[in-house]
DNA sequence: CTGGCATACGACGCGGTGTCGTAAACGTCA
DNA sequence: TGACGTTTACGACACCGCGTCGTATGCCAG
């Protein structure tokens, strides 16, 4: 499996890291456990390191404290997500997604007018990889 | 949480449901357990009663042997768990999510047309909900 | 050397899943 | 009616992953 879904706490830890890439243990614990505790510090460590286990960040272990990144864009990590279960559950079809969003949710015309577009560029290419 | 995500013994049952409805216990046992066991007979009673706890198939119990049946269809569970997962990835922008997928992946042809159909419908009725 | 901070990692509690076992209800058939 | 098979109901268990904490170790500054 290439990359499996991310758990909550492991989740948040990702999304600071998309935001403000190369970011200290220390630091990541400030913003995610504002009232910090000694403990929660290996917390964060913790998380760090499943997350590097699984291929998500990776840490510059040159510097003394080491400074972590993400090794996956959130797009990718996003695509992929969606993409295998949207596998799972309709065989691959985006269909049901874009369809249910359109009529459950509100999708801005900009946004619709920008997915129309996209397909618009993939069809006049021919759509094959 | 209106539908939480399935997990895979769940799953294959409702798979079931979903291709045959208003089966028997039995009849989902000897599918998903082709040599049945007398202790599997259980499990599927299990998780056919936790999927029902979850308002994911409704039971006949006015017959003597239920028959159970989804009450929810395929293509809104999949909606749905798309959306709140593309919801939780990407905050709900899906241009660049699905320009990914087509950058990665192939898509069919027949699902670009679908696709733009869908978003032909929604804008030439003005969008609003 | 000592103190403080960072890392490494073992361990625990919790919740969900998949599984099984057993008890009770219900029907059929001799 | 009584025994039996089937089905339902539900409690219990092992397993696993997540989130958390505690502790041991290493390293640098004073």
């Amino acid at each position: 499996m290439q990359h499996p879904l991310l758990a909550n706490a492991e989740f948040a830890v990702m999304e600071r890291l998309w935001e403000q890439d190369r970011l200290t243990a220390r630091a990541l614990r400030e913003q995610l456990y504002p009232g910090a505790t000694k403990a929660q510090h290996g917390t964060v460590q913790r998380l760090l390191q499943r997350l590097e286990d699984k291929g998500f960040v990776a840490r510059d272990r040159d510097q003394p404290v080491h400074l972590f990144s993400t090794s996956i864009s959130r797009q990718a990590y996003a695509g992929g997500q969606l993409e295998s279960l949207a596998d799972k559950l309709t065989g691959g079809s985006l269909a049901p997604l874009i369809a249910h969003l359109l009529e459950e949710k509100r999708i801005s015309r900009a946004e619709i007018r920008k997915l129309r577009k996209i397909l618009d560029d993939k069809t006049g290419k021919g759509g094959r990889a």
